[in-house]
DNA sequence: CATCAGGACCCTTTTACGTCA
DNA sequence: AGTGACGTAAAAGGGTCCTGA
């Protein structure tokens, strides 16, 4: 049953990240920047090169201390709960000092612990600050408080992401018994992490098309360029010679004998030399087209 | 087959916390 | 040392979708 509705999930959301994310792929883009895939457990919603964990999701001091902590063994003995922050360097998890009271290890010092055991339903906002009121009771007027998760928690959290980005009820609950959290702050943190996941990745596509862009705007005005060029070169085939060779053209053009293409160089010596332009059969085609033409009769 | 409850997830917003100037 | 701005993570709230009864 879990896994079935795993399953359905992860489906169901990989058709949604299409949606979100898709845009860089629209364009048929191979991101190339798909070198490390192996790092970040492909998500459903993986569809292009993800860009692998290492460059992309430590993104902040906090996070990337986590991952630099990856390769401590994956399951965290004694675990720093939530509270008593005995040596923690930075990343103290502070207790508030409305919390005073000590959980057992099953409840969590999360002000809004309470709200997990709401049978999941997350609605009920003022059943869970009552309940939340009612449990610490000296929270200070229903005031969540939040405590960060330690390094080690979060190093857990991290290489269990790495492996599945979603967690079914079985994993959460052992990871949460594990880390000594509840069950819902396990999920929150996925829940966020996958939206830091997403975001990452939205940058990065982002960046590719802004690359992307770029390129096709370069290549248009290269083509914009050479358009103008055949069009110069076309009138003044067209115009009478006499007319013509009183004006100096400022460049000479050319035509490779083999490609047939016209090159454009700067020739000062050959000012007076008129290229005889029309010497390639060019426009092989009618203008306007036969069916332009029909259409129009 | 329609309906409903339950559950999982996503998205957006809020809030608490840590850091820095 | 105190403080405000700012960034970020944790959490809340609301919505959608799916499944099973």
């Amino acid at each position: 049953m879990e896994m079935m509705v795993h399953g359905r999930r992860d489906e169901q959301y990989g058709q949604h990240h299409h949606l979100g994310l898709g845009l860089g792929l629209g364009l048929g883009l191979s991101l190339g920047v798909a070198g490390g895939a192996a790092d970040e457990t492909p998500p459903p919603q993986q569809l292009c090169g993800w860009n692998g964990a290492a460059g992309l999701f430590p993104s902040d001091r906090r996070t990337m201390m986590a991952c630099h902590d990856v390769e401590m063994p994956l399951f965290l003995r004694g675990i720093d709960v939530n509270r008593t922050p005995v040596a923690e360097t930075t990343t103290t998890v502070r207790r508030a000092p409305s919390c005073s009271d000590e959980e057992e290890p099953g409840a969590s010092s999360s002000p809004n612990s309470t709200l997990s055991s709401l049978s999941g339903k997350r609605g009920a906002p003022s059943a869970a600050t009552a309940a939340a009121g009612s449990d610490d009771e000296d929270s200070g007027g229903g005031s969540r408080k939040k405590l960060r998760l330690s390094k080690d928690q979060a190093a857990v959290l991290e290489d269990t992401f790495k492996e599945h980005n979603t967690l079914n009820p079985k994993q959460k609950a052992a990871l949460a018994r594990q880390l000594n959290l509840k069950p819902r702050q396990v999920e929150v943190w996925f829940q966020n992490r996958r939206a830091r996941t997403k975001l990452k990745q939205t940058e990065v596509d982002c960046e590719l098309l802004k690359r992307c862009c770029e390129t096709l705007t370069d290549e248009n005005r290269r083509l914009h360029r050479e358009l103008q060029e055949l069009r110069a070169l076309k009138l003044a085939a067209a115009a009478p010679h006499h007319l013509y060779a009183r004006v100096p053209p400022p460049t000479t053009l050319t035509m490779c004998p083999s490609c047939e293409r016209i090159a454009s160089t700067t020739h000062n010596s050959g000012a007076g030399k008129v290229v005889d332009a029309p010497a390639r059969p060019v426009p092989t085609r009618p203008w306007p087209p036969a069916a332009a033409q029909r259409s129009s009769a």
